[in-house]
DNA sequence: GGGGAGAGATGCCGC
DNA sequence: GCGGCATTTCTCCCC
């Protein structure tokens, strides 16, 4: 125990990404307030000061604490604090310790975001409807900010909502503000609300109906390239 | 490396959970797609199979798959699916491998939630207003569900939202939804628009106050006597 | 299983 | 810094 205890104290004044298992018991108080009884768990601790705890089962850490972080241990408990927020670490038994300097300079790539689908929409209006004319995209106003809008094929302002997945109640109220926005700020009193998604839940889409708005089937894009180069170096083994 | 890639085969079939750090590229194809290039790693896999991988900084894991995913080791690559998801990894070196069987049965306890705070305003209704007398809770409607609603001292029907946070213009077209909802199901037309939160941003205010709502002042609850219990055991050290 | 909404949401970008 | 909003959101609850 002592032993496990040294070997968290070295990696915490080490730049060093270290995973933990241990037996321990947690306890948070900050944005709410936690307490999580003894039992094993694997604890991540990165050279910026990141602390995860994780279960053995489950995707999302238990209890966490972001970057800037302070660390004091201080007997058996690892004391982590930034400025408004306590995280308490009560080590019962320490199973292991890995640490290592890792080097990492690559970001993650990501198609298919809603950003790039009102892109393609951008570029491609027909994909809404036949004869739309883009005028502009991410327009800031005070009541939120606009995915797209332009004219339809009969003259007609409209506002286009995109949402890469099925669409809500909150994205039809969410339209129905910026609709009414730029109804006022145009001084236009018909504005057409366009909802552009992959689905649409049936609550939603009778809301998008009563306020005489309009649903268009769209497929968030994606790009297989880069996929398929993958595949093809895949192959080889 | 062969000896790396093998450890991996190994934990893969045992009921563990595995930390690893490694050198490796990551491919995910499935809600959406990306593509993360060769660098340093910490890849968690545990025992209900869900998978994780962390960069050397950041809180997030910069690709995962959850729970239900089969594993398939195929030369220095592996391919994790599920019904709908790929993602895949190749190693380029495996630095080491820390696998044990944890054993946890403790859930989190949490305070200070949503939830609480509509409990607390349904019990303390003067924290709303002097003479409010709350009705229900949790009303569930075609438009949404309601965290509380009933009537002010002058016998008015009233709608209560609640935030444990800042509201935001959401929190008020959220709540101008359930106002609606409630005088149109009840037939009223003068049903008030309380939002309840221990903050509220300038523009939701101006919003608010167009739709003729109010703003009510609560912070959410905590419960400090489980931490003053485990500061006291602190201390002994 | 799908819909609706909270979350210690997190993270990004813009003002 | 706050505000507004997307997210491979995730998770829970309830139909």
């Amino acid at each position: 125990m002592k032993r496990g205890v040294e070997l968290i104290r070295e990696l915490l004044d080490s730049k060093r990404t270290a995973a933990i298992m241990a037996n321990c018991s947690v306890s948070y108080n900050g944005r709410a307030k936690s307490y999580l009884e003894k039992g094993d768990r694997l604890i991540v601790i990165k050279a910026d000061s990141t602390i995860l705890v994780h279960q053995p089962a489950g995707s999302n850490p238990i209890n966490y604490m972001k970057q800037d972080t302070q660390f004091v241990l201080e007997g058996n408990v690892l004391h982590a604090r930034n400025a408004k927020e306590f995280l308490d670490i009560e080590f019962h038994e320490v199973y292991s310790v890995l640490a290592r300097d890792l080097k990492d300079g690559h970001e993650l790539e990501i198609h298919g975001t809603e950003r790039q689908m009102s892109d393609m929409l951008y570029s491609n209006p027909e994909m809404i409807e036949k004869g739309f004319k883009p005028l502009s995209r991410e327009e800031h106003t005070k009541y939120g900010f606009i995915d797209l809008f332009g004219y339809d094929s009969s003259g007609r302002l409209a506002v286009v909502e995109c949402k890469r997945y099925s669409a809500t109640l909150d994205a039809v109220t969410q339209l129905r503000r910026y609709v009414e926005k730029i109804a006022s700020v145009k001084g236009v009193s018909a504005v057409r609300g366009i909802l552009a998604a992959p689905n649409i839940s049936p609550n939603a889409k009778k809301m998008l109906e009563d306020y005489g708005y309009s649903y268009c089937r769209v497929e968030p894009p994606k790009h297989y390239e880069r996929h398929k180069k993958d595949q093809a170096s895949l192959d080889n083994f």
